[in-house]
DNA sequence: TTGTCATTTTAGTTTAAACTAAAATGGTGT
DNA sequence: ACACCATTTTAGTTTAAACTAAAATGACAA
């Protein structure tokens, strides 16, 4: 089994990584992964999220109002054995911060914008 | 042995993986590196080899005006096997060339610029 | 010193990724 | 039908990565 360019891109990100060890062991809904991320928006998660099922590393499942999404290491091939030495290593928490801090990308939070009221095609 | 999550990101980049193919079974100088990849400048690819050099995924040694570079798998860690399995599957080089495209940054080659002439401090 | 070759560095450009807030969507209950 | 709640999608913003051309650097030789 070979390894799709897509899944490094996808692993590459801290973000990503940060939203796929949460879901490694547990399934979780969009809005407990953000409970657990407040740094970001819901919306960011939810974009994250879809990267990642587009890669394949996670899928889900309906269940009511929510979504409860989950890892799938079986598809991620050699890239799984990379996140768990990551994950076994102490500093890993450490190293992640400073990388979230240094991707961070777009607006800063809090910031306001005139509502437009009007879209509806 | 744990990974640095900047191996990753180094190995993200399609346009590194490339040349850290390159360098898997020989030591190649930069001029060479360019000669197999006409599509980008001379200084784009010392760019990159700067940053796997930063990554700790190549070395160099110097000899007369060149400078060799060779790739240094053992330092690798889990991600080496990944690199592996990716050249091992034949549809890597099509996988390669799309993702070159769509990652490609910065002006298009071939535009006029004007000459400054006057830098020296 | 002067010239040339190989490479690195600088300064500036383009682009997609990561984000935001707001609007839209889609189930569920009444 | 309507309101509610969880999530997704849209439209727009910011930023670093990947690039370019040009200038600078470093090593060698005449």
């Amino acid at each position: 089994m070979s390894v799709d360019p897509a899944v490094l891109a996808a692993v590459a990100s801290p973000r990503r990584r940060e939203i796929l060890r949460l879901l490694w062991s547990t399934e979780l809904s969009a809005g407990a992964i953000h409970h657990a991320m407040p740094d970001v928006t819901f919306g960011a998660i939810s974009l994250q999220l879809g990267a990642l099922l587009r890669a394949g590393l996670v899928d889900a499942r309906r269940e009511q109002r929510s979504r409860f999404y989950r890892a799938c290491p079986e598809r991620m091939g050699a890239v799984r054995q990379v996140l768990e030495r990551m994950w076994d290593d102490s500093l890993w928490r450490l190293k992640l911060e400073v990388e979230l801090e240094a991707t961070r990308r777009g607006p800063r939070p809090g910031r306001k914008r005139k509502p437009l009221i009007k879209r509806r095609e």
